[in-house]
DNA sequence: ATTTAATATTTCATTTCTGAATTATTCATA
DNA sequence: TATGAATAATTCAGAAATGAAATATTAAAT
């Protein structure tokens, strides 16, 4: 790994997670055990899909969608028939049922997605983007682009494997516990 | 960099995640300059974060906690003089402003915190744990460590500055542009 | 010393999300 | 082929979070 990356943030202004730190440190030297790496990092993570979320979500606004929205329109773009239920959306998004069930509403009223009863479960029901959610969806890639560019466009291809790999990592984990 | 974190989940069972990589190289094969691997990352953060917070609140629910209401007690934990205001947690939490004020009342009202005007500052509020919340905190301590320890447990010091500096980083260019 | 701008917190209407229960269908197995 | 268990989706009431406006105070600028 290169050493570009320590555990300082590169720039001299305090960020917002400096105050996190300073305040994790007053908790370890109050409580004995504290694990305050470990702490440190889950923390971390919050901060870093906040900030993300906020970012994207400026980006989004402007079509008229939000995170969660989108990430369901562009997890029915990468089905391999283009098709998907909504259980499969709910584990794909992490958003709960319910909650896909409200969404896809809102998609539907916005006429992006088509919603239909499966014929060989009738259980289910089959979720596709319309030709007009497809052409959403293509025309906010460029700016959303521009966007992870400039929040993971510093690290070598190196660096980028290695941060999937460890969060991965993590995520089995958790999973396992699930 | 040990070689115990690949690509790839460790575990045989696909976990939740390996039918969003799915979807994303689909998109790849349909979008010319789709960044994969940004997009992946992107994706992977949310999924960490997500599985986080509803491990972590089934243990905080059992103390009538959830993952805020927590994090906002233990940034008074942490705070030097044991004091903080709405502002500080606000930006230490990462929650909005006016979710701070509703914590708030709910903390007051448990009898876990107490409010008062700042006397040097008539615009603020100093926010103080009580000898309750203290004890409180204290008491769930241990049940979050054993959790922490089952997510991050597997990782070297090495791993876990790795993975720490590297997000610091992504976390100092996002502050960028906020 | 006013006036203006900036900061801190809260209020309120609205949106978003969740948990629990409900309905419908399919699967497993006896 | 009946019966109970499992799965899929939705409904609904309530909880949590947000954005925008309002209020109060301090800091800065003229």
């Amino acid at each position: 790994m290169s050493d570009r990356h320590g555990e300082n943030p590169p720039e001299d202004r305090p960020d917002s997670f400096s105050e996190v730190e300073r305040r994790i440190e007053v908790t370890r030297r109050r409580l004995r055990g504290y694990p305050q790496d470990q702490v440190r990092l889950a923390r971390l993570i919050i901060h870093v899909q906040k900030r993300q979320n906020e970012l994207t979500n400026q980006v989004l606004r402007r079509h008229g969608l939000n995170y969660v929205t989108y990430t369901a329109l562009m997890m029915m773009y990468g089905a391999e028939d283009q098709a998907t239920t909504p259980s499969e959306l709910s584990s794909a998004t992490g958003e709960k049922p319910a909650n896909i069930t409200r969404i896809c509403d809102e998609l539907l009223e916005q006429g992006l997605i088509e919603r239909n009863p499966s014929t060989e479960d009738r259980r289910r029901v089959v979720l596709r983007l319309t030709r007009r959610g497809e052409r959403l969806v293509e025309q906010v890639q460029p700016e959303l682009w521009q966007r992870l560019e400039r929040s993971f466009g510093g690290f070598s291809g190196s660096e980028m494997r290695q941060l999937t790999g460890l969060l991965r990592t993590v995520l089995a984990r958790m999973d396992q516990d699930a």
